[in-house]
RNA sequence: GCCCCUAUCGUCUAGCGGCUAGGACAGGAGAUUCUCAUUCUUCAAACCGGGGUUCGAUUCCCCGUGGGGGCACCA
């Protein structure tokens, strides 16, 4: 079997708190991770030869990256995802490598297809194109490297778990069986667990991370990689798929970095090097949803949740790159190119991020207004196919093309639309009890209503400011302005104060429909 | 308990030894508009604490403290 090193394209450092003291005992140009232990490790263009163990040769020695993101189907595709996946995913298009899907099944309990076809529709969604991995539709694979999905992959552990069984790396022990660590045997009591363990003195693994620097840890236990029922745990089948599938860059939360020591001593098992890591901040809870990483649970956690609400995926992606990422300069609002053009790993920060629902609603409202014509039309179309009103609302396509385009300009996202534009589409439209109040209570809006039904039959209903230029001189003839009409207007035949202008609305409604709701307004009030 | 990561306005962040510490979201005030929203102007808002290093620390180092993550026959 052959192997490729790949080589780490991308320079480092960055940051001047990044970590960097210390001479690390890692080969920087080529980004392997090596240990203390046997006086070095394989680095590129040295093919070698390990007992047990895979040659190694370095036949391309340019860039290659090759990136996976690799989620479970076992809930929710939410933010956090999302956002692991988006940043392998730039990097991937950044570097011009390949994107890679993979399905970590293995967890057959609490795996379902409902999941799965999640995360196809999310990534979809989203717009992140995976190069590798199941087709989208979840009917076959593409790829030279499959089965993409852990739960076909069998044979391959087996295989990987032979060799370390025979190069003397595993052992079998309580039907399990487990990595060796090499080194020291000592007992001790854990406390953490309660109970007597047992410990190997291990130098410490030392792990160049892109974006934390050089970080040291210590492995000083044996650990589980195939389970007494015969499943193989995490830790192996991630690190097994990443050297068949030829991954250079891990790309993942920073809650793996502490798995990071386990993974490096399983490469070195396999005789292979290790790829480039990069541990991406969390995202935390914002401050009113509590405390700790934002879970499925929180509120505005699911990618589903914008899908149906129909923000713009590429608002969604543009928010996410910015948590943990920025240009270098003031712009937050990019065209993906632009994200792409500029990514880079060193560029990604060391802090969590706390999700902030509001700033996304902003980035949304901002892509929103910029929308062409028929793009808002057409997600408004979507979005009201799924609601009870749609085909009321639908019926007659220029009218609602008129009134979308009305209220394009005032929305903050799509799913606002319902609401915003009921007394368009049905006489029986709610009424605002606090507009309602309000309106009454200044100046003398029965009058002004009285006599603006009074004046209406003579107006012009043609054009805006047909309507307007009416409205206007019927109410200097008063001695009155446009805005002692207006208010009562709009309430009568809207129910609230927010909306088009008046003169649009009077328009588009027609003249019959609008006196009608002044009368009926007129006579409760 | 042990280990690892981290620390600039409420939030996302810029800053890579010398700055009036900048921008954005959210918030306040005002202007414009027929309402609402947009837009514009404007205000308030931060370097966690203590030691070093240095002529000089937000920036580098150490120690605290806060925040986060990990310590499984989960992924």
């Amino acid at each position: 079997m052959l192997l490729k090193v790949f080589l780490n394209p991308g320079n480092h450092g960055g940051k001047g708190s990044r970590n960097t003291a210390g001479p690390p005992p890692v080969n920087r140009r080529t980004g392997v991770v090596m240990s203390r232990f046997g006086g070095g490790f394989a680095t590129a263009g040295t093919g070698f030869d390990r007992a047990g163990g895979i040659l190694l040769t370095d036949p391309s020695p340019m860039s290659n990256v090759r990136v996976r993101f690799a989620p479970s189907p076992t809930g929710f595709f939410h933010i956090g995802s999302a956002r692991t996946a988006l940043f392998n995913w730039l990097y991937a298009r950044h570097s011009g490598g390949t994107f890679i899907l993979r399905i970590e099944d293995t967890d057959q309990a609490r795996n379902s297809e409902a999941f799965l076809k999640l995360i196809y529709d999310s990534m979809t969604w989203l717009g992140m194109d995976w190069d590798e991995g199941p087709n989208p539709n979840g009917v076959g694979e593409r790829g030279a490297f499959g089965p993409y999905r852990q739960s076909q992959r069998g044979a391959i552990y087996e295989k990987y778990k032979q060799q370390l069984l025979a190069n003397g790396r595993a052992y079998e022990k309580d039907g399990a069986v487990w990595f060796k660590l090499l080194g020291e045997r000592y007992r001790v009591f854990d406390d953490h667990r309660k109970k007597e363990v047992e410990k190997v003195k291990t130098a410490p693994v030392v792990i160049d991370d892109q974006i934390r620097g050089r970080v040291e840890r210590q492995e000083d236990e044996d650990f589980v990689i195939f389970r007494s029922d015969g499943n193989p745990v995490f830790h192996f089948v991630n690190v097994v798929d990443d050297i068949e599938m030829k991954i250079s860059h891990v790309i993942r939360g920073e809650d793996h970095l502490s798995n990071t020591s386990k993974h490096v001593r399983l490469y070195e098992g396999f005789g292979v090097a290790a790829p480039v890591f990069a541990h991406i901040p969390l995202i935390l809870k914002s401050p009113e949803m509590g405390q700790g990483k934002m879970s499925k649970r929180d509120k505005g956690a699911l990618i589903e949740e914008y899908q149906q609400r129909h923000f713009l995926p590429e608002a969604l992606v543009n928010y996410l790159s910015l948590l943990g990422w920025n240009p270098g300069d003031d712009r937050e609002k990019m065209p993906i190119a632009d994200i792409i053009k500029l990514f880079d790993l060193p560029g990604v920060n060391q802090s969590n991020a706390k999700f902030d629902g509001k700033k996304l609603a902003n980035m949304n409202m901002v892509y929103l207004l910029e929308q062409p014509a028929d793009r808002f039309l057409a997600l408004a179309r979507e979005f009201f196919a799924k609601q009870p009103s749609g085909t009321a609302v639908m019926a007659n396509e220029a009218y609602c093309r008129e009134i979308m385009l009305l209220a394009q300009p005032k929305i903050k996202s799509v799913d606002e639309l319902a609401a915003y534009t009921v007394y368009f589409f049905t006489d029986d439209f709610p009424v605002d009890a606090k507009v309602k109040e309000k309106v009454m209570a200044k100046g003398d809006p029965k009058a002004r209503l009285a006599e603006l039904i009074a004046a209406i039959p003579a107006m012009d209903f043609s054009t805006d400011t047909a309507v307007e230029a009416g409205i206007k001189s019927f109410a200097e003839g008063k001695g009155l302005g446009f805005g002692d009409y207006q208010a009562v207007a709009r309430l009568a035949v809207t129910g609230t104060n927010a909306g088009p202008s008046i003169t649009a609305i009077f328009r588009v409604l027609g003249k019959d429909k609008v006196l009608a709701r002044l009368n009926k307004f007129a006579a409760s009030a």
